[in-house]
DNA sequence: GTAGGGTTAG
């Protein structure tokens, strides 16, 4: 299978100077003269102006995110506002502000937040924001605590921000009590019946797993208060988290009655939810229906293609993307190469590499991370880490990725190797690390390195996270410990039937069969649940291995 | 007067 680029010219135009935001500022401030003042004085540095009306303007100018001012202009916008002598204005260093956290200036943001002399709820609430969208949402988090603690009252921005961070978070996800805190504060400020902090709600909860998203919304409709399509967009990506596929036929229904089909964005989450119920012909059918398709949603339509690991279709649809007009960007690039990794087609992967790179996606971490994988599951481990050694740019996902190559090919040693070379550079293992170095032992029975593992995922706090502990389980049960299952399952807190049913079936993996009837018994002594299908199926089958069934 | 919620991706 060739694919051919037809584009040429892939690489940004530079703009050129402040002429470039010059232009931005005349065409967006019509009705505001002063910051098509201050830019032209600030072209021609002679006259510097102090009002900060006008500074204000050209930083929002520059934050607007249809702006891409450029990066000399950027550069200059800090030092100018300081020179000017207006940092001690809270309102213009919020804009400014705002101009670092809409572009994922982290450290900038920090920076002057840390510098600013009075904060005002704009100014926490930017912050939260910021940091949600950079991926920190536990900084986010942190930084919403000590708002609260500072005596601001969060109003429905606050609010809003902050469950978006708390969906995000990993840490609160593992507790229901921060987003049970957050309702009660939502509560109390007579805030939860607003549309912005309805829909992320009714996120949160159909993250945690409670279906009471649905009620969420039809509280909504009783209140009087008409959803938008944000909150349509959250209540079906809620009805596809919690697997409540009527509601989301409901909603479906209602989106037609709304006529809500020209809007492109409830149109994708719509085709992923029937994706992800397994309902593919209407997902498609859908997608043929999308009037103006963006990136997402050929982005949507390659993922769910590719979750069936169709490798000709989602190629074919890749190619048809970039024929109606429609660039790819690093989301569409990472989907590919790992369907690449998954069809172990080292071919085709290395064209899609090789767009990535005319795309200038060579730098970009979601691309570097799926390539690694894709060229690990095509067993070419070596090239994996020369491209991982040559990286100058790496995030934790990216040593997860080499991790996981290493644990797929069961390198166990050079799994660790990078594993204990990770947590010496100071870097935080997430929930992936653990998974990812613990496959490469599923065959090793290595003790040592076993108890080294287990001790991080303590020490980390990652003993209540579900992946995480299921692949401690099937460890253990690799090295035959039945204590050690029951310890580990024990640690997460969460002693449930799938959790017997992941322990049970890791011993018979391993042909352990009378460890499976031993474990069954135990469950059936402690346990006041039935067993379900799962369990059933598991112990039926080391009773048929053991020759108890004839 | 500024800020906010969503969809694709591990």
């Amino acid at each position: 299978m060739m694919l051919r680029s037809k584009s040429s010219s892939m690489k940004p135009a530079v703009a050129g100077s402040w002429t470039f935001l010059l232009q931005a500022a005349i065409a967006s401030t019509t009705k505001r003269p002063s910051a098509f003042s201050t830019l032209a004085s600030y072209t021609t540095a002679t006259i510097p102006t102090r009002d900060p009306f006008a500074i204000m303007n050209a930083i929002s100018v520059a934050a607007s995110p249809s702006t891409t001012a450029p990066p000399s202009m950027r550069r200059q916008l800090h030092p100018s506002t300081i020179k000017l002598g207006v940092c001690a204005d809270t309102f213009t260093m919020d804009h400014l502000l705002i101009f670092y956290s809409r572009r994922g200036n982290l450290s900038c943001a920090l920076d002057l937040f840390d510098e600013m002399l009075q904060r005002n709820l704009v100014t926490w609430t930017a912050m939260v924001s910021g940091m949600v969208r950079s991926g920190a949402p536990e900084l986010g988090l942190r930084l919403f605590v000590s708002m609260v603690r500072g005596g601001f009252c969060p109003n429905e921005f606050a609010l809003a921000s902050v469950l978006s961070a708390c969906c995000q978070s990993v840490e609160a996800n593992a507790k229901l009590g921060l987003g049970l805190s957050l309702h009660g504060l939502a509560f109390k400020a007579a805030l939860d019946g607003n549309p912005y902090v309805g829909s992320s709600l009714m996120l949160m909860y159909a993250k945690y797993g409670y279906v009471a998203a649905a009620e969420q919304l039809v509280q909504m409709h009783h209140s009087g208060i008409t959803p938008d399509v944000f909150t349509y967009i959250s209540a079906v990506k809620a009805s596809s988290i919690t697997r409540e596929l009527k509601f989301g036929q409901q909603l479906h229904g209602l989106v037609i009655q709304n006529m809500l089909q020209s809007d492109t964005s409830v149109m994708n989450v719509l085709v992923d939810m029937y994706f992800r119920v397994g309902l593919k012909d209407i997902a498609v059918a859908i997608f043929g229906k999308i009037r103006r398709k963006d990136t997402i949603s050929w982005n949507t339509m390659i993922s769910g293609l590719a979750r069936d690991e169709d490798e000709k279709v989602a190629a074919d649809c890749f190619v048809d993307m970039s024929r109606y007009g429609c660039k790819p960007n690093q989301v569409t690039f990472s989907v590919m190469l790992r369907l690449c990794g998954a069809k172990e087609n080292a071919s085709l992967g290395l064209q899609i590499f090789g767009l990535a790179y005319l795309h200038g996606y060579s730098d970009n971490v979601l691309v570097a991370n799926a390539v690694i994988n894709m060229l690990s599951r095509c067993g070419l481990l070596s090239c994996a880490y020369a491209f991982f050694c040559n990286l100058s740019v790496r995030n934790v996902a990216t040593c997860n990725e080499m991790i996981a190559g290493y644990g797929l090919h069961s390198c166990s040693e050079d799994a660790m190797r990078l594993f204990r070379s990770l947590v010496c550079f100071g870097a935080k293992p997430d929930e992936f690390t653990y998974p990812a170095v613990l496959c490469a032992f599923q065959q090793a029975h290595d003790a040592r390195n076993h108890e080294q593992i287990h001790a991080s995922v303590l020490k980390h706090g990652f003993a209540s996270c579900k992946f995480v502990s299921a692949s401690l389980v099937k460890a253990k049960a690799a090295l035959g410990s039945i204590q050690g299952s029951l310890k580990v399952t024990k640690d997460a807190e969460k002693v449930d039937l799938v959790s017997w049913g992941i322990t049970m079936s890791a011993f018979l993996k391993h042909g352990l069969n009378d460890e499976v009837l031993f474990l069954f018994n135990l469950f059936r002594s402690d346990f006041t649940e039935k067993p379900d299908e799962f369990i059933l199926a598991t112990v039926l089958n080391a009773c048929a291995n053991s020759t108890l069934i004839r």
